[in-house]
DNA sequence: CCTTGACCTTCCAGTAACTGGAACCCCTAT
DNA sequence: ATAGGGGTTCCAGTTACTGGAAGGTCAAGG
């Protein structure tokens, strides 16, 4: 079909020219090269590109994304792998939710506590500080 | 007061060590040295340390922690400055918790649809390729 | 023919916040 | 003397890019 220079398969992808060339780095894609040392990207390139940008935007890894394409391209595997590896990643989005939510509770009060003027006395600084001043 | 060892602050501190040694290489605290070059820590750095442990585990930036000890160390700045800080970081942190939850919406989602059993065919990975079979 | 500009190439360095490991020093107890 | 359990420095690796420098390619214009 017809080939796309990076800038072309780049917009098309929505991703950064110097993105794609990553990828092509560590082995997720390898585009065709024309006669001037070119990448030439074709269909199967740009389908990839887009999967890829996709499960990064879901959250998966980068290495993650590899083995989602390896079953992709595996049309033999069991869907109870992709699950897994699906599952494993919800999990571990709960546990930063629950972080940052427990962070946010605690920062938050800490904020509220805070008159916010001109005087120094501050409850969220007497917080780090362990001196108990703020609860 | 009685100085302490790395092994001894970093236990008091419950923070590793190298942990603590990095912190001195960024310039977070200036242990002083003993004759044979070993670091030896005062209670000052203690108080440090366990200032900057709490302060990253709300999430703050080890920038936005030495920031953060100099506002402390500054018993003349105003409150509103802190509270100016702990505010945008709150809102950091609102702006996560958006994107990690809307993740977890989609993937849950896909999750439910993929049968995990044996067979190949798997929703999760036809939306990740955009075929659209996922609903 | 030369230049200009928009492409493309490679490679190196930097980001955040550590972490692991190698090579080596110090001190005490056996 | 040696074994252990400290300590020290420095270098490299992690994640996923991103910025920038130095330079090659190509089409259009004067």
């Amino acid at each position: 079909m017809h080939a796309m220079s990076i800038k072309q398969v780049a917009e098309a992808a929505n991703l950064p020219a110097k993105t794609i060339r990553y990828y092509e780095d560590i082995g997720l894609i390898t585009p065709a090269r024309g006669d001037n040392g070119y990448r030439s990207f074709g269909e199967t390139d740009l389908h990839k590109l887009r999967f890829v940008a996709r499960a990064r935007s879901l959250g998966f890894s980068v290495d993650e994304c590899r083995t989602l394409l390896a079953m992709y391209e595996d049309t033999d595997r069991a869907s109870a792998d992709v699950k897994a590896l699906a599952e494993t990643h919800l999990t571990r989005i709960d546990e930063k939710i629950r972080e940052l939510t427990e962070m946010r509770q605690t920062l938050s009060h800490l904020v509220h506590c805070c008159a916010g003027d001109d005087r120094p006395g501050c409850p969220i600084l007497d917080d780090l500080a362990g001196t108990g001043n703020a609860g």
